[in-house]
DNA sequence: GCGACAG
DNA sequence: ATCTTGTCGC
């Protein structure tokens, strides 16, 4: 797939406040909402893909890693892609590209979205669903890199991230029961009004020992996907592990890629 | 000045 | 995110 809104394409020549400017224009061009029918049960389940008719839907999970020069400093980022159809995986590409800029919180699109449209691009298969590791809606400018990436594609996207970047949790999400969540309100750090709903913290699993619990995962909206469809989805392919399946292998690829890639 | 900060 | 082996615990 390519990218359908050149002119969007992150760029780390920008200056800050020109990044910030374009992630305005990201976020006023980003669906929020659901924009095509998507059934989570289709996603990871053969039976309910067969039950019906035509294909299930594919699914695709981006990660990065990062690769050191001789003076182990990092200069190129890699850019691994899994495409899952009905729990099965269809394809594994990836791309590497020189690194722009450093890590900025705010701004990682602009430092991984170049490896990320590469890698895409090297996909022969159209996702009908892309998840990434990071935030969507939940963003200083409601553009992180899901809908960055949803909106350059103009595909559907949610963002999966490890961390809350901004935003408050409306009740506590310390020790939440498996297939719990959570609802995230912008506040005071979100350009968006006091209270709107930007995503949810999803408890994909949990520890049965009242001493030691799991951090959940926090999903927002990337693009053409409503808050409540996002955290489904979530849920239906965290099946075995915290991070949902074409995450945790894109992750894994990311890493194999990279040792392959050294030497 | 202080705090907060995806990967 | 990255440099890294084994190891403690369910």
């Amino acid at each position: 797939m390519e990218p359908v809104r050149p002119d969007l394409v992150p760029d780390a020549e920008l200056s800050r406040d020109e990044m910030e400017a374009l992630q305005h224009e990201i976020a006023d061009a980003a669906v929020f909402v659901d924009d095509v029918a998507i059934d989570p049960d289709r996603l990871s389940n053969p039976l309910a893909s067969a039950a019906s008719e035509g294909e299930p839907p594919i699914v695709a999970g981006v990660d990065q890693s990062f690769l050191q020069d001789g003076d182990g400093t990092e200069d190129r980022a890699l850019s691994a892609v899994v495409a899952m159809q009905g729990g099965e995986v269809i394809e594994r590409v990836y791309a590497v590209t020189p690194l722009e800029i450093p890590y900025i919180p705010g701004l990682l699109a602009f430092r991984e979205g170049g490896p990320i449209l590469a890698a895409l691009e090297a996909l022969s298969v159209e996702p009908d669903l892309l998840l990434f590791d990071g935030s969507g809606r939940i963003h200083f400018q409601q553009a992180g890199i899901a809908t960055h990436m949803g909106v350059v594609l103009d595909a559907p996207c949610i963002g999966v991230a490890k961390s809350l970047l901004c935003g408050r949790p409306r009740s506590d999400v310390e020790n939440l029961p498996e297939g719990a969540r959570v609802a995230i309100e912008a506040n005071d750090r979100v350009d968006a009004p006091a209270g709107t709903l930007i995503g949810y913290a999803v408890q994909t699993r949990q520890y049965d020992s009242p001493d030691r619990y799991i951090n959940p995962l926090y999903v927002s909206p990337g693009h053409r996907v409503g808050p409540e469809t996002a955290a489904d989805v979530v849920l239906a392919l965290a099946s075995s592990y915290k991070l949902p399946e074409p995450v945790r292998l894109a992750d894994g690829y990311a890493d194999e890629a990279k040792r392959a890639v050294r030497d």
